[in-house]
DNA sequence: GGAGTTGTTGTACC
DNA sequence: GGGTACAACAACTC
């Protein structure tokens, strides 16, 4: 399940070994993939002679940027790129295969089928779901303290899920938010128009940190995720919450407690991060 | 075979 | 019409 962090080390590991490639031609197994143009056969079209030219990424979305497209792909719980020679031996959960003209091939793996790709003509990525709509990440210049500090005061649901809200800020899934929440120490399950302003800073700077923090380390590993060299993170050693129910807390000793908030598995230290009677 | 897993989209409602 | 809640959905593992 990548979230920004792993996103952002998948798309610079992909980078060393997709860029100046150009597609000879894509195999597509499984179509359901393939999200914009609605025909299988246009996309592969399209794409048959396009060289690699940059790679980027908004909140949980690469961007494969060629010569007259940008190539928009999420990876959903499972997805995985690869890049391969073209003898290796094709997994059953290979979904998409870009084959190049050099003789090797960008593979798209997917156990659950979930990742999506939307084809756009250069330019009009931003205007059309699914990118219209997101909100800046972390790294981005305007999320600034302003930005952030008006969209939590406008909305009274649950801070966890303004969290999650990729309008709001893109990029962030469930690890990320239970492990900002528990270091600012707000309960998830506070209002957001409720919070003081000096929460809001601590979750603002939460974001930031914890985010750089985890890109530094390659991401974090639960599962499956490794990068596109299979290499895998490491901010998994710095979990406080995140997976650790019935685990002392390394800060108080309690036991982390697990429970659900809207409908999504949420980690909490019920000492830490107390909830208060006004939320 | 039912529950659990997750992020996004569409829809109904106020 | 904006904000919100929630169901639906994708498909696989245990």
């Amino acid at each position: 399940m990548p979230e920004l962090p792993e996103v952002e080390t998948i798309k610079n590991t992909l980078k060393e070994l997709v860029i100046d490639k150009e597609i000879q031609d894509v195999t597509i197994h499984w179509p359901n993939i393939i999200k914009k143009p609605d025909d299988t056969e246009l996309f592969r079209m399209m794409l048959k002679g396009q060289t690699f030219r940059d790679l980027g990424r908004k909140g949980k979305f690469i961007l494969f940027y060629l010569d007259d497209y940008v190539l928009v792909s999420h990876l959903r719980m499972e997805g995985k790129y690869q890049v391969t020679p073209p003898d290796d031996p094709v997994d059953k959960h290979t979904h998409v295969i870009f084959s190049c003209t050099d003789g090797e091939e960008l593979r798209y793996h997917d156990v659950r089928k979930f990742g999506t790709m939307h084809l756009f003509l250069k330019g009009e990525e931003f205007i059309h779901p699914p990118l219209n709509k997101l909100g800046p990440d972390p790294f981005e210049n305007h999320f600034t303290f302003d930005y952030f500090y008006k969209k939590m005061k406008k909305t009274d649901r649950f801070v966890k899920i303004v969290l999650l809200d990729q309008a709001i800020v893109s990029g962030l899934g469930n690890i990320y938010v239970d492990e900002i929440l528990f270091k600012a120490g707000v309960h998830p399950l506070s209002r957001a128009s409720k919070l003081t302003k000096k929460e809001i800073r601590s979750i603002y700077e939460g974001c930031i940190e914890t985010i750089d923090a985890a890109v530094k380390l390659g991401g974090t590993t639960i599962r499956s995720y490794v990068n596109s060299q299979g290499e895998m993170g490491m901010f998994q050693q710095n979990l406080f919450v995140y997976g650790q129910e019935d685990e002392p807390c390394q800060h108080c000793g309690q036991l982390i407690l697990k429970m659900k908030v809207g409908g999504r598995g949420t980690h909490v230290c019920p000492a830490c991060q107390k909830k208060r009677w006004y939320d």
